[in-house]
DNA sequence: CATGTTATATCTACTAGTAGGTAGATGTCA
DNA sequence: TGACATCTACCTACTAGTAGATATAACATG
């Protein structure tokens, strides 16, 4: 089963390469790292991605269609927003207790990595973060309608905001505390957005 | 005057490796790099930091006393406390307006690259977090006291917030809308403390 | 004051290992 | 047979790091 195998191959290595992307980021891994875990030759990665830049593309773009489409399916039920919000924050949550606390979420991995990235893949990041501050200012500006939330300013801004410090708490949260930190300051964050 | 050169030497490294370390990271530069910044060779620079991890140990650690030393310049005047959180704001926003756009707050790079730190500067790292959160808890708890600040929780999960987003806001900044969206996030910020 | 000594600092030239990437043979299945 | 997938073997470029020669300047001694 040619065909198939080659999926499931593919798919072996675009999963392998984003929880190593996630821990090491770009200019920290290697095609042999990921022929070491996915036990294929190094040489057979390139078969299915000819070049480092094409496989970092590949897997942003896999994981921006997934993650999107989860924050969609959270925005598409009933939850009153401060809920949708504590879901919302629970998938960055997820990802550190996934990686048991050595992953960050992707897109800021790469956004430290910002200058050693090119042209599609840079673009997908500018685009992934546009469409969650997007998303975040729709929760929030719902949320606020209803009074369900309380804040001043802007959603949009607030909603780019909250999509920061998700970031940057990750990334501290790894090197100091944990998830334990990092519930502890998404929780401050609820707060002060009325939730 | 070999002594005084040397240390000369030794400074224009550090600053062309921390320049080089806040836009491409620690996995994205080499001694290549810096020895044609500096226009000294390769190995010289070995001569004065032997491995690359005692280098970027020696520019964390310069960096931390350094950004601290100013840290503490600001809460040591008489400014109210939101003029020292504009102030202390006001530290990334410079660091993000002289790198044209480009360098970010090196312990937020040096945090997404953790996995390929060692020992000293890791615990450097999480030291240069925890003394920031506690100047900032500093800040906020004696503005509120003063019913200057005003917001709800501990001032110091409040501290360990600012700071994270401050992080992140720099990444996400670079990225997308620059310096001007690092501004709106921060106003954002303030008026979220009552500032 | 001239001279030899020593420590500091820089250089050229090299190593072993790893990086991303390619060529071409081999296997495998419809 | 022919397309897909994987392999071995290789290439060139770059990596961090080392060895050893050389320059320089401060210093000690006759």
């Amino acid at each position: 089963m040619a065909v198939a195998m080659g999926t499931d191959t593919k798919t072996a290595i675009l999963d392998a390469a984003q929880a190593l992307l996630q821990t090491r980021g770009a200019n920290g891994i290697s095609y042999q790292h990921i022929s070491d875990t996915v036990k294929i030759r190094k040489a057979s990665i390139h078969y299915h991605f000819p070049t480092k830049h094409k496989l970092i593309e590949a897997v942003l773009r896999r994981y921006c269609v997934n993650f999107l489409g989860l924050v969609d399916a959270i925005i598409a039920s009933d939850d009153p927003a401060p809920v949708k919000l504590r879901k919302y924050i629970g998938l960055f949550d997820r990802t550190l207790r996934n990686g048991a606390g050595q992953k960050v979420c992707l897109c800021g991995m790469l956004g430290a990595e910002l200058a050693s990235l090119r042209s599609p893949t840079v673009t997908l990041l500018q685009r992934f973060y546009r469409e969650n501050a997007l998303r975040l200012e729709k929760i929030l500006e719902e949320g606020r309608k209803r009074g369900m939330l309380r804040f001043d300013g802007e959603a949009k801004t607030v909603g780019m905001l909250v999509f920061s410090l998700l970031e940057g708490a990750m990334l501290l949260a790894r090197a100091d505390g944990g998830v334990k930190r990092f519930r502890r300051l998404t929780s401050q964050l609820l707060r002060m957005v009325g939730a």
